[in-house]
DNA sequence: CTGTTAGCGCATTCAG
DNA sequence: CTGAATGCGCTAACAG
């Protein structure tokens, strides 16, 4: 024993209150050598504190892919390094009792929100529930609510500012699911409105669809957008499933990548990426800024340090690789 | 209030004894009416029980692919369904203290390890501390430590009878990296040890590759594979990431597939497939069951109903798509 | 079959 | 700056 109470040792490796340097240092000491590690159980019920986090995915209809993947392995990173664990909460219904049985366990302290929706039902659940949580992607019909998003507009915007530079003034851009964009997915409808927006104020002759994540169908569309969009010297895609029908299908034209045609695949991330060939061009998700900033913004509600901060959107950032070049014929 | 005392409503909840049905159901209602739910932490402190198990993953090198997140995300849902959370453990370092500082908080139940290696050094941390965990995969080293894994075997042995009975002579296996090899990666042993031993009963002319995931890095190789290889009708992969290189590189020769040549891709995911074209033809991982038994292994002994089971393995189910045919030439 | 009660292992008042 | 005492909300052993 080292001769101090229970509560010493508390305040000694919590720093809750002073203490002298020497007993501080004594404690750790012993506690170290005798692998003392606090219960996290006693502590959460003592504190109130669980200092754990989840993070949610709603019923997937159109599966999970590779960078969902990244989000939630950095996330895990960040959330331990900040002492807390990260459970992944999957919703198997859109029945709101589930997510209020899960939340009056009382076992997280907040909850991160994976694929938003518009009118997430899942919002109003947390929100009634008063738990702190954070939106990543946005649901225009609960502003007001604390979320980080990608920058759809300014990524889209680098993206065809840059193209337009290498002389491309025809382009195609290949969207997800028009069901996703019915159903009022974010990222389908922001990325939606960035296109239309900015091809008219860049004066790009801009085309767009929406496609099945099926190679396969959108490979039998290929020749149909060819022959709608003569000249077309671009291809945009955001929707990685879908990437292997479009350069196959632009081969089966004849087409080179990136001699004839450039292709760019948008919001993606390099996993995906390193599944085609050739090695494609992206803007990529940061993964690591958006993470941290969605859990240090968490943490911030949970310990009641939250402030408003200004920054919430994220953009793409572009990698060049081997599927861009100038346009053809525009020397 | 129903009139009874808190234990009575404890045992209610929990059915740990006997009780008047009539009194069960008044409890019951009352708890739904008032939205009663025990409180996770505290439950947890008496019990000694805190219904979490951790999916432990460790230091990534190669990255996270696409059937790693299938077996997180049914891993999740099938441990909730047992009225069990699953938080996701990324260790950051080989260091065994940062597992055991993990462990020792004692905020898990039981621990199921993935990506298991070869002298796996997070086994004998967790055997110290007295955990249950289950190995997804196996250690040579560590025999007796209760494991689930893919049967390789049989899966070599389905895909080579089938691929034999097409007509297929000459077969080229492309496994993972050589490193992995070295580094003792279970499924890359296995799969190693299958194909050799396989083909030599089977009296296949078979050749093995080790390959880095990378689809650049490969296609690189194939034409020098294919000289060494002369008449080789089929591919079997094992490297999801290194597909796209295989299937350009035949292409490039001037074959066609499977026309000239199959391609099958081994222990991978509906999803991987998915990013490829032509539709692959794959030995399937069965993530449903394999979860199934991990998880079901693991809450018998966290609950000390545990029993020896004889079945530990668990084969790849052949799903025929478009990149298989009859061998070339072989009528 | 049911009520009473003592902890589970900490954090956090309150005295000193 | 430090020690003793209280209680977080529940389970489970103990009585009845």
């Amino acid at each position: 024993m080292v001769g101090v109470s229970v509560s010493t040792v508390s305040y000694a490796l919590n720093g809750n209150r002073s203490i002298s340097e020497s007993k501080k240092l004594a404690i750790k000491e012993a506690a170290r050598k005798l692998g003392y590690r606090p219960r996290a159980i006693a502590r959460s019920l003592a504190s109130g504190r669980t200092h754990i986090i989840a993070i949610l995915f709603p019923p997937v209809d159109h599966g999970i892919g590779l960078p969902e993947i990244d989000l939630i392995m950095e996330t895990s990173k960040d959330v331990m390094s900040r002492g807390y664990h990260l459970v992944i909460w999957t919703l198997q219904t859109n029945d709101p009792d589930e997510l209020i049985q899960l939340i009056s366990q009382e076992l997280v302290d907040g909850v991160i929100l994976m694929e938003v929706h518009r009118k997430d039902r899942r919002i109003a659940v947390l929100r009634d529930a008063g738990i702190p949580f954070i939106l990543l992607g946005r649901d225009e019909d609960a502003p007001g609510e604390t979320y980080i998003d990608i920058d759809f507009f300014t990524t889209m915007m680098h993206c065809l500012v840059w193209l337009k530079k290498l002389g491309h003034r025809r382009v195609v851009f290949m969207n997800q699911s028009r069901k996703s964009f019915r159903n009022g997915y974010g990222p389908v409808v922001q990325i939606h409105r960035a296109f239309v927006e900015l091809c008219r104020s860049l004066e790009i002759n801009g085309r767009e669809y929406f496609c099945e994540s099926n190679g396969e169908m959108v490979f039998g569309k290929m020749p149909k957008i060819f022959s709608a969009c003569p000249g077309t010297t671009a291809f945009v895609v955001m929707n990685d499933k879908a990437l292997p029908g479009i350069i196959s299908g632009i081969m089966k034209q004849g087409f080179s990548i990136p001699g004839d045609i450039s292709v760019v695949s948008m919001v993606s991330s390099a996993a995906a990426a390193s599944y085609m060939l050739p090695r494609l061009t992206l803007f990529e998700m940061d993964v690591e800024r958006l993470i941290e900033m969605v859990v240090s913004l968490l943490i911030a509600k949970i310990e009641g340090s939250y402030v408003e901060i200004p920054e919430r959107l994220v953009p793409c950032t572009l990698r060049e690789h081997q599927s861009t070049g100038p346009a053809k014929g525009s020397a």
